[in-house]
RNA sequence: GGCGGUAUAGCCAAGUGGUAAGGCAGAGGUCUGCAAAACCUUAAUCACCGGUUCAAAUCCGGUUACCGCCUCCA
């Protein structure tokens, strides 16, 4: 029985989707004006994991996140870079996708521009004014939050309490404008003769940020959908604005399960990742001193809800980590050669039995540590396993088909073993032949060409294999 | 000020009432011509104080430290 935590009510429940069999998913996506941080590939990676677990339970998922590709930041990064919103868009969702792509994560189903649902997005507001749950101002339109009586129980916010700490940042003029301090944009008016917009029943200009997840959940999803997505910073004040828009509008629950994905801290005070901070690394910059995959396998096995924390070393822990796992598979593919027709019903059972635990410990809110702990049973019982003198090619079969199926929820995947090169295997040849004669030098000299190469042997009571040093 | 989270061996980390999983690093061992890889063995009384209980890392109260949200942010 799947069980996921839910924000709304901060405990634990019974997953039940509204359609059986089915789960409708929305993750906020980025603003894109810049690269993506690792702090934003958590995200990403999290919900990826997520989605590739619920696949691997038998759901089909219809997974949606959107790009933010219109606000202040863009508008102000594209000034600042000569180039147009769109074109500033373009870019970062192209390296966008390029860099979650190298995190072997799974497109999405769809993933909507905020930009290209502004005919939504407006008769959405319209549908808010006309409710009496919005009231435009001089070109702008403000939601009217102390309408909403349920406002605040995402995040269990008083309505007073905020007006206190809203009231601290009452010096802008968006603030003189709106009726409550409170209140928050669905539109904002164009301020500048050039600057993008769009034509509107209020005149031209912009959505506001919150207004377009409620706008293109609930077109693609529904009125009321399953999960809902994002990072623990978005929790207030964005996911209750979500709420607030949406269940206002459409009169029903808007979504069932709120999950929300911790953040990586960085530094001695394990202080959170983020642009503002100025702490942030790039996913761009950091894969091209470290191997996507173990970027990935180093966000993929902590659980979504937990902080990691980001440091050499913990980066380099997994990627020993991730080693010994691509060895045992190495191992396993090794033993083919030789490998004889015959059944062992008690690894089938043993391997059965693992991956019975492994449904256990991930249906309890994606408890991934627990989830690894038993692919590093399974590792072990493959080890031990081909260690032996006789293997079954079936038994072989079940290891690797289990291992690799488990393995690809958390985005790692094994590349197919290379044909061994001919002349590899003629210097591997020649070198068993002078070890045979006790000529260790020359066997030796043979092994350090070969490393020069990149190419690591061993030598095992089932003869000498190999592989690349990566 | 309001809301929320975290504190377990050198490091990462599981564990929500019955005398502390797993991984890394370290130590010892097996195997090996030597290696590599693998396998076996090996370490903590759980931030602090008090309480409940036959029994608590696990429940209750309090304290301390750190982090986050309340303004854009995954």
């Amino acid at each position: 029985m799947l069980q996921l935590f839910n924000t709304l009510t901060r405990q634990k429940e019974a997953f039940k989707p509204i359609h059986p069999g089915e789960i409708g998913m929305y993750v906020c996506g980025p603003t894109v004006y810049n690269y993506i941080h690792i702090g934003n590939a958590r995200s990403v990676v999290a919900f990826d994991t997520i989605r590739r677990y619920f696949e691997y339970s038998g759901y089909k998922v219809k997974y949606v996140s959107n790009f933010t590709d219109v606000d202040d930041k863009m508008i102000n990064t594209a000034r600042d870079e000569g180039i147009t919103v769109p074109e500033l868009a373009d870019r970062y969702i192209q390296a966008f996708m390029e860099d979650t792509k190298a995190l072997n994560v799974e497109p999405a189903t769809l993933n909507p521009r905020a930009t290209e649902n502004i005919p939504d997005i407006i008769q959405f507001i319209q549908g808010l004014i006309d409710k009496g749950y919005a009231y435009a101002v001089d070109g702008d339109v403000y939601y009217h939050t102390r309408k909403f009586a349920d406002y605040g129980k995402l995040s269990d916010q008083n309505i007073d309490e905020l007006e206190q700490g809203a009231s601290m940042h009452t010096n802008n003029e968006e603030t003189e404008r709106k009726q409550d301090p409170i209140d928050f944009a669905l539109w904002k008016a164009q301020k500048q003769p050039d600057e993008i917009a769009w034509q509107s029943p209020w005149g031209m200009g912009r959505p506001g940020w919150h207004i377009e997840c409620s706008v293109m959940s609930t077109k693609y999803l529904g009125a009321t959908f399953d999960i809902h997505g994002g990072g623990e910073d978005l929790e207030f004040p964005h996911h209750e604005n979500e709420i607030a828009q949406s269940e206002a509008e459409t009169g029903q629950t808007f979504v069932h399960y709120w999950m929300h994905n911790g953040f990586v801290t960085i530094g001695d005070d394990d202080q959170k990742m983020s642009k503002s901070l100025g702490n942030f690394v790039t996913v761009h910059d950091l894969v091209k001193k470290v191997d996507p995959q173990v970027l990935r396998f180093f966000i993929a096995t902590t659980q979504y809800r937990k902080p990691i924390r980001y440091s050499e070393q913990t980066l380099n822990e997994a990627a020993i980590n991730l080693n010994r796992l691509k060895t045992a598979y190495n191992n396993l593919m090794y033993r083919y050669r030789d490998a004889q027709d015959a059944d062992n019903t008690t690894i089938d059972q043993q391997v059965q039995d693992l991956e019975a635990q492994f449904k256990t410990a991930m249906d309890d809110d994606i408890n991934v540590q627990n989830g690894m702990t038993v692919i590093y049973e399974l590792a072990k019982l493959i080890n031990n396993y081909v260690a032996q003198d006789k293997v079954a090619k079936q038994t072989l079969d079940t290891l690797k088909d289990t291992y690799t199926r488990l393995l690809s929820i958390f985005g790692v995947t094994f590349a197919q073993k290379q044909l061994l090169d001919r002349d590899i295997e003629k210097m591997i040849h020649e070198r068993n032949e002078a070890r045979a004669n006790h000529d260790y030098a020359r066997s030796d000299e043979l092994r350090d060409l070969l490393k020069d190469e990149g190419i690591i042997l061993e030598d095992t009571p089932q003869g000498t294999r190999w592989h690349r040093d990566e």
